[in-house]
DNA sequence: AGCACGCCGACT
DNA sequence: GTCGGCGTGCTC
């Protein structure tokens, strides 16, 4: 995508004579495509290059993005380039690719740039990393010596150098003493290696028993390594061991020398799959994700940089890493909503990494056990090649998934649990065995209204409900956050009388569930009720330790965790995802349920799942009793390709955003009127997005719906530059929405 | 993204 | 009378 028609053939004379060339400079701002530097006569720069240049008053990190120059700005406004950094430069591979994303997306390539620069400090040198020894000699006593100062003498007897941070904290004391010591010479600083690098991983450390299907898919995805680029899908059902077997084909690309990138959708919650690549690897991997550490970050961008880093396993973001000798990628759960990000550049992660891998010219793996229908297409029209794991690994039963119709089972009023539902989880707890119950809803209830009036609590900032959080004592805003108290007195009729919940919360199952059982040991798992991930770590230890009974919760309780005991899954609101008229609805909750289900049973003990539903006829609940994943793939498919929709024609949305409702109205009107009307193309809307109100800003919607030939981009381009936008306006353009809000 | 410039409210 | 709020606009 760099199409750099160089005009600058000829280099300015300056007035002392010197010659000097240009560049263009792609800098990680939203600003254009680069601006023009001069190079100084003593510079010498390639593509690619990371370079300080003065911006305005300040001076910023750019990329060399072109030599020679590409706009035609006059002479006198060129500035210099201040200084080649001391970094690797991002390679051609990356500048490509972020040249293709920015395009693909319709953002400017600077902002794309900017996550792959997401670390500046690692472009700055390495600062020198001091630690301190005792100066030899130094009698201790001659200088006064304070309780504070002999624990650090003490400490650092018999200790490496130690960095002063480590020997105030080591030996208890502030670091003023340590700079005190300095001081006085009692401490001598030495330089030390500024960071170790990450430990390499060792493919030969063990040789995994496998089954055959395993060995042989393990054996055809090794044979991709080092031979171009290619895409597979490894579908194979949850416990048929796909992890272990895409680990093969990492072995084979670490064996050959080249860096590996594992995508997964939430790393920050998968402690799980950390512990099976050291078991495999014998080291931790390199993470990327947003909890990690300045510090971390740098190291772990710089280390991956200089090809030190052999294998990171990231979030999406990992994916504008600066790898110079990508091998492999694979993306987990490919099929994972997670991977589309929605703030900022809107990408999805898991199609962007099948196009880096094609720029890489490097093997792409897809693994899931539930794969998107965009990828079956994929596979169905030949694009991509498909590996099956027909079997759970180690003879483990599949559950038996049964459908529970609350309309004739009906729970108590006032009740979310049917009577089968409780009839089995008795006879489970009986057995000693373990229970899931699943629903995907935070909070004690989605609606809190006044008992009085019928007057609904909702959020000042968007056209959300107030959801009620018992356990923390307030109401929250599941869209912005908004927290308030639950109020005394309604706000509209002043009744004191209080409020009455409507519908249920995982807080209001687990109540309920407390009423029901109270012998029984139960835990509650949402993103809102676990600080992080080391609570999760030590939350799932007692589920295995097998110190809790039932545990309820949301999508967190989908993850893949392994629990020998757990034999019981009950899935409260089955129907729930299936609401709102969203494309992917269907296949989504399709997804969600399938995996929930794969925690039953997946040892020795067989599982049971049973689903509530006042829709047993539904085609997901069907696929899902049945078993039969691929026919509910197949006629999702035939639906999507009937209706034109994707994998089998193409979206794009727009939300016009402000503050000033009647100003995004007669936008998003402006637009509407404008909107390409050629051949396979159709525009829907404007109208109120989902959430009309989103923090405070009024929100309207555009979808423009296209045949598979359509070039998207260039129609929405050119859609975009017939209206003018104001400045207090913003336009966000989704090519390839995932979900319609 | 910064950092300016610029035009309207409460304070040394 | 100024200090400062953040809307609008520019950066090779």
């Amino acid at each position: 995508m760099t199409d750099k028609t160089t005009s600058a053939s000829t280099a300015p004379q300056q007035h002392d004579g010197a010659t000097h060339d240009r560049v263009t400079v792609l800098l990680p701002l939203p600003v254009g495509e680069g601006y023009d530097y001069r190079v100084p006569a003593d510079l010498a720069l390639e593509e690619g290059d990371f370079v300080t240049v003065p911006l305005g008053r300040r001076s910023v990190i750019g990329v060399v993005w072109g030599l020679g120059g590409s706009s035609d700005i006059a002479e006198t406004r060129l500035k210099d380039v201040i200084a080649r950094l001391d970094a690797p430069p991002m390679s051609a591979v990356l500048r490509r690719f972020v040249a293709w994303v920015a395009a693909y997306t319709l953002t400017a390539p600077g902002q794309v740039l900017r996550m792959a620069m997401s670390v500046p400090a690692a472009l700055e040198p390495p600062a020198p990393a001091i630690a301190y020894r005792l100066a030899e000699g130094f009698d201790v006593e001659a200088l006064r010596p304070t309780p504070a100062r002999r624990r650090v003498v003490a400490l650092l007897q018999d200790m490496p150098p130690l960095s002063a941070g480590d020997i105030a904290r080591e030996a208890g004391v502030s670091s003023g003493v340590v700079k005190g010591l300095a001081e006085a010479g009692a401490l001598l600083p030495v330089q030390v290696p500024a960071h170790l690098p990450p430990p390499r991983p060792d493919p030969e450390l063990v040789h995994p028993s496998l089954s055959d299907d395993q060995r042989a898919a393990g054996a055809a995805l090794s044979a991709r390594i080092d031979a171009g680029y290619s895409a597979t899908l490894l579908d194979g059902v949850t416990g048929s061991g796909k992890t272990e077997v895409y680990f093969e084909a990492v072995a084979t690309a670490l064996k050959a020398g080249r860096q590996v990138l594992v995508l997964l959708p939430e790393i920050a919650l998968t402690p799980h799959w950390l512990e099976r690549f050291e078991a495999r690897f014998g080291c931790r991997p390199v993470e990327w994700h947003s909890e990690l550490t300045p510090a971390q970050r740098r190291d772990s961008w710089r280390a991956i940089a200089e090809g030190k880093a052999a294998l990171v396993v990231g979030a999406r973001s990992a994916l504008f890493l600066p790898f110079p000798d990508l091998g492999l990628i694979v993306v987990d759960e490919e099929h994972e909503p997670a991977f589309k990000q929605e703030e900022g550049v809107t990408y999805n992660a898991r199609d962007m990494a099948v196009v880096r891998a094609h720029l890489g010219e490097i093997p792409i793996v897809l693994a899931s056990a539930t794969p998107s229908l965009e990828t079956v297409a994929n596979v169905e029209a030949g694009r991509y090649a498909r590996l099956s794991l027909p079997d759970r690994f180690a003879g483990a039963a599949l559950p038996m998934i049964q459908a529970i119709d609350m309309r004739i089972d009906k729970p108590q009023a006032g009740r979310w649990l049917s009577p089968p539902l409780i009839e089995a989880m008795r006879a489970t707890l009986e057995a000693g065995e373990q229970i899931v119950l699943f629903l995907n809803r935070r909070g004690y209830a989605p609606l809190t209204l006044c008992g009085t009036c019928g007057h609904r609590l909702g959020c000042p900032n968007c056209t959300a409900w107030l959801v009620e959080h018992r356990l923390a004592g307030r109401l929250q805003c599941h869209q912005c956050g908004y927290t308030a108290k639950l109020p005394s007195a309604c706000p509209s009729c002043e009744s004191t009388d209080g409020f009455k919940a409507v519908g249920p919360g995982v807080e209001r199952i687990a109540e309920e569930v407390l009423h029901t059982f109270p012998d029984a040991r139960f835990a509650l798992i949402a993103s809102d009720t676990l600080a992080g991930p080391a609570a999760v770590g030590e939350l799932l230890r007692s589920v295995r330790e097998r110190e809790v009974d039932i545990l309820i919760g949301t999508q967190l309780v989908a993850k893949g965790h392994h629990f020998p005991m757990l034999t019981l899954v009950g899935v409260i609101d089955a129907d729930l995802g299936l609401m709102g008229g969203d494309l992917r609805a269907a296949e989504r909750t399709y997804q969600i349920l399938h995996q929930v289900a794969g925690r039953a049973g997946r040892a020795e003990h067989p599982g049971r799942v049973l689903l509530q539903t006042y829709d047993p006829d539904h085609k997901v609940l069907k696929a899902l009793v049945e078993g039969d994943r691929d026919r509910f793939l197949a006629a999702e498919a035939e639906d999507r390709r009937r209706a034109g929709m994707p994998p089998y024609g193409r979206l794009a949305g727009l939300i016009v955003s402000g503050a000033d409702q009647r100003l995004v109205e007669t936008i998003a009107l402006r637009l509407g009127r404008a909107a390409p009307r050629e051949d396979g193309v159709r525009v829907l809307g404007p109208a109120p997005a989902p959430f009309a109100i989103l923090r405070g800003r009024h929100r309207q919607r555009l979808l423009l719906k296209a045949a598979k030939s359509v070039n998207v981009q260039a129609v929405m381009r050119h859609w975009l530059a017939q209206v003018e936008i104001p400045a207090s306006i913003r336009v966000i353009v989704d090519i390839d929405p995932y979900s319609f809000l």
